[in-house]
DNA sequence: GCGCGCTACTAGAGCGCGCTAGTCGACCCC
DNA sequence: GGGGTCGACTAGCGCGCTCTAGTAGCGCGC
């Protein structure tokens, strides 16, 4: 029984066993021609027995590169999860590992970005930075960037987002079209989108000669905020002021934790209130009728940033890309004609 | 405006422009006693000047330890969110650094524990591990692994995990003096706890003479097996079966999937059903009346996950360890006195 | 003068790998 | 049989850092 302290194998343990120079081992491992069928058998036969495992630190400062992605995320937000899975297997694709590196409570974007140029990541893809448009455009020059979900105009940083604008103007028209008049939107503050939509859903109001129902609630993109957006439509409802028929809300957290908060004041939705959630995320089919909400392809936004990323890397592109994907409204069972209507 | 591709500089760069030895810049960056105050912030000043950061692979390479701690974890689990969370300050507070390796949909426990020990992490934390307790003790042999949220028996593995059979066994008796006798567990399937809640389920019931109430429906640790789980029920309420009049779900979100589904048939939570959950995430407060839950610890947890695995590293532990923490039954508004009590 | 201890600093050998520039033998073609 | 090509393999430098074993210089006591 091995102590776990061993030193772990290098190639030239594999080398040694093997009866070859290292140099081959080498040349196995990465799977280049200059080694016959059987050596490279016996090698990785070798490797196998004795646990060896490249290590990629070694391999990472031999070759200049490390043709490794960072991922800056945010745990507890369920559309940036979807947006990591989508990640792993086109990086993959690509030939480049990731590293992913949360943000926390007690540790901001700015600890985790240098914990992935530390550990000399290529390129940093970072999902909703909340982070000033400078300080972007300074780690855009200092490395490959990608923003995620969030535009950043004038800076030295790819992004890649949808269309909020058209996103809330699905959702605006379709609203409209079953009868809605009073439509609030709850927003997501300084979550990543939220500027735009906010802008959308105004200007949608307008259009539609809605100006004098336009309500904004400041909120954010978590379930509580959904909450308290909630009660605070209830206790106006209970002093008087009627519900609005219909909700925009800045996310899909939000629009469930407004949902809860609806069914237990047992306010029927859609029959009472439609809502409209944002993002598509795996909440959406939480409610057994449906979120009808704003879909953004996570699995869409994730490859064009990978992409992104890896072309910059390995084509020196020179001018900042942005990737505006055109998100779907996906109606389901959480909207529907207005009360009176 | 320098191109991105520019090359990185090396501490060789740093002690050229301050007019010192390269050792003397690597003195200064591990703050180490030999360097006068003066010359190290010049060799600092410049540093910074130049934009330089220390090469963590390099730096990993060249001092035996990487002293850092691999994580394996799911998205999509707000629980392991909040584990993460707890671990990367008590990393940071014992010197080390944390690297985060996702399991997903394509990449299985295998690959990413693999990614983990190619960066060479010297420990690995599997939250909530699925793999068999074969694989695991081998991993134990080849490395310092800690599981945490799963008990792994005969294995070279430290574990932490709380005391599952207590959990259950406080949320039972509190149901049970509420008054409640049809009480119902939808299970967690393989999930990490699972098992260990459905066995103190069973004897709960079997302890006060509910044998004959006693019903598992089987499901997992996600809102689907929740929605599914009430939609059964529902559906057997239909048709004549009684509904149970309390529920002991297999985690937090098996519950709120559960509560929307009861929420829409217009199930009034705690009158008509009681529903507890397990965990206490954060989704325990979505619920305006708030999730009854019973409360794992998951900052304590990360913690003893980390200490585990650092002093193991340091102290050359021999006998794998077990931390099982008290879990704390969370009363809240989802649990009250039975229809007919 | 010499040895001593101390601080400030440097030389240089690795860490485990990638990669370039080879070597060596087999085979082929005129 | 000389030269060329090709496949299989090896030697050894260098990636950016850490760390041991130094050296240089200085003040001190005798």
């Amino acid at each position: 029984m091995e102590t776990s302290g061993k030193q772990r194998p290098t190639m030239a343990d594999v080398a040694e066993q093997a009866g070859v120079s290292r140099a081959l081992v080498s040349i196995v491992f990465r799977d280049q021609p200059g080694a016959s069928p059987r050596t490279r058998d016996r090698v990785l036969r070798v490797a196998d027995e004795i646990g060896y495992r490249p290590d990629s630190a070694a391999r990472l400062l031999a070759r200049g590169r490390s043709r490794t992605l960072g991922v800056m995320f945010t745990v507890h937000q369920p559309f940036q999860a979807d947006l990591v899975e989508g990640i792993y297997p086109e990086a993959e694709r690509l030939g480049y590992d990731v590293l992913l590196s949360a943000t926390t409570r007690g540790r901001g974007e700015a600890r985790a970005v240098e914990a992935l140029l530390g550990h000399r990541c290529e390129a940093v893809i970072l999902l909703g930075p909340d982070a000033q448009p400078a300080d972007l455009d300074a780690l855009g020059h200092r490395t490959v960037a990608v923003s995620v979900g969030r535009r950043v105009p004038h800076a030295r940083v790819d992004s890649v987002h949808t269309a909020e604008g058209k996103g809330v103007r699905q959702a605006m028209e379709h609203l409209v079209e079953l009868g809605h008049r009073g439509i609030v939107h709850i927003d997501g503050g300084r979550g990543p989108g939220s500027a735009e939509r906010r802008r959308a859903y105004r200007t949608a109001m307008r259009r539609h000669g809605l100006e004098r129902e336009l309500r904004v609630i400041p909120g954010e993109h978590t379930e509580q905020s959904g909450i308290d957006a909630g009660r605070l439509l209830l206790a106006e409802r209970d002093h008087g002021r009627p519900l609005p028929t219909a909700v925009l809300a800045g996310n899909d957290r939000c629009a469930m934790g407004l949902l809860m908060t609806l069914a237990r004041a047992g306010v029927e939705v859609p029959r009472d209130l439609s809502v409209v959630g944002y993002d598509d995320s795996h909440l959406s089919h939480l409610m057994p009728i449906g979120l009808t909400t704003v879909r953004q392809d996570a699995v869409l936004m994730a490859e064009y940033a990978v992409r992104f990323a890896v072309e910059r890397l390995e084509n020196a592109v020179s001018e900042p890309r942005e990737a505006v994907l055109d998100p779907k409204l996906t109606v389901r069972g959480t909207s529907g004609p207005p009360p009176g209507g």
